[in-house]
DNA sequence: CGGGCCTTTGACTGGTTTCAACTTCTGTGG
DNA sequence: CCACAGAAGTTGAAACCAGTCAAAGGCCCG
């Protein structure tokens, strides 16, 4: 248990064996099964969860449609920051693709790491950071290369997400339709 | 001098006049001329950079076109963070659309700031996040929302965007073409 | 074994891009 | 200070590409 959180934490920022039981007290772990919420639009994100293992995705629904905005498989990070900062109702819904095993970072917690624990400041500052950059990437090929170059890009980053993710969450995730991204699948094995 | 960096800076952590002062001995002013960059794509990317006044734009270049990914005006920070945490070379280019005052933190100030001042790093946490969530927000909007409404709510959340920057720019950021958000313009216009 | 979801395929539609021409505006040099 | 060249914005026509709607086949799960 919270061998892959701690795990991700010292490649970030190195922790001391106290440090790191004083951080675990902190920690609630949880289990979804296939299909649950971790959290619902409208509520407020109470939590920041880790992946021990398993797969979530993040999404909006707009117009009665899904769009996939982030997976999570083991070793990510996920929430509704926006929710969880401002106490706002969150915008987006998260549920599980697989049974998944979870740790949990309360607002509480999170408030009393930040106060006890600077190397926790440090470690969400990493993490944003890198997520941040992450999603700067994604916003820059969403919007200056052809469909067919993101969907190999892809592919290439995230082999165990199609592996293990149905296409057509892909295709929500990309901003296209299922019957789209099918097409382009096609092309791109013909063009070999 | 410094004056919008402090006033923005206290707006998220409030600081005594000797932190301000201790802070204020790390920071770099720079004056830009309107078309001067700051940010060449392949150059290693230094500082972070805040606009006191003026306005910049980062912007990728795929197949010789331009797409900006960013706007920054007073009261704004920008930089290619990837490059700028990484050392490796930076991806986007950053330039200015107006003559332009800016603050910089250099990497070797950042360093310093971050062991020194640790209100800095909660600044930074904060400023990041809040980076985060705003593009957060705008991919989502981008791969939900059609066209029309993604430029009325640009328009509604940055008039002052709108006022300052040639419309092509705007159509870059949207990733649309010129053309494209000229009719779009005109149909919205014809519409009320 | 059956039902429902997922993926694929086809035909059609609609919106965006592309290319080109024309106008307006701006800034620069004579 | 005017003139002119270049940039920016608009408009039109044609080509292209993704979306929509509908249907069929495959596969997984109960």
């Amino acid at each position: 248990m919270y061998n892959l959180f701690f795990q991700k934490y010292n490649e970030k920022v190195p922790l001391s064996d106290e440090e790191q039981e004083q951080i675990k007290k902190y920690l609630t772990p949880k289990k979804l099964r296939k299909k649950q919420y971790l959290l619902q639009e409208g509520d407020v994100c109470k939590v920041i969860a880790f992946v021990e293992n398993g797969a979530l995705r993040e999404y909006a629904v707009e117009n009665g449609k899904e769009h996939i905005i982030q997976f999570a498989l083991e070793g990510w990070t996920i929430s509704d920051l926006f929710s969880f900062f401002t106490g706002e109702p969150a915008t987006y819904h998260i549920d599980a693709l697989e049974d998944t095993e979870l740790v949990l970072i309360t607002k509480d917690a999170h408030e009393e790491l930040l106060k006890t624990q600077p190397k926790y400041e440090t470690y969400m500052r990493l993490l944003i950071t890198n997520a941040y950059i992450a999603l700067q990437r994604r916003l820059t090929s969403n919007i200056s290369l052809p469909i067919e170059e993101r969907y190999i890009n892809f592919t290439e980053k995230y082999p165990d997400i199609v592996q293990r993710v149905p296409q057509h969450m892909i295709a929500s995730y990309m901003g296209l339709t299922p019957e789209t991204l099918s097409r382009i699948r096609k092309k791109l094995a013909n063009r070999k």
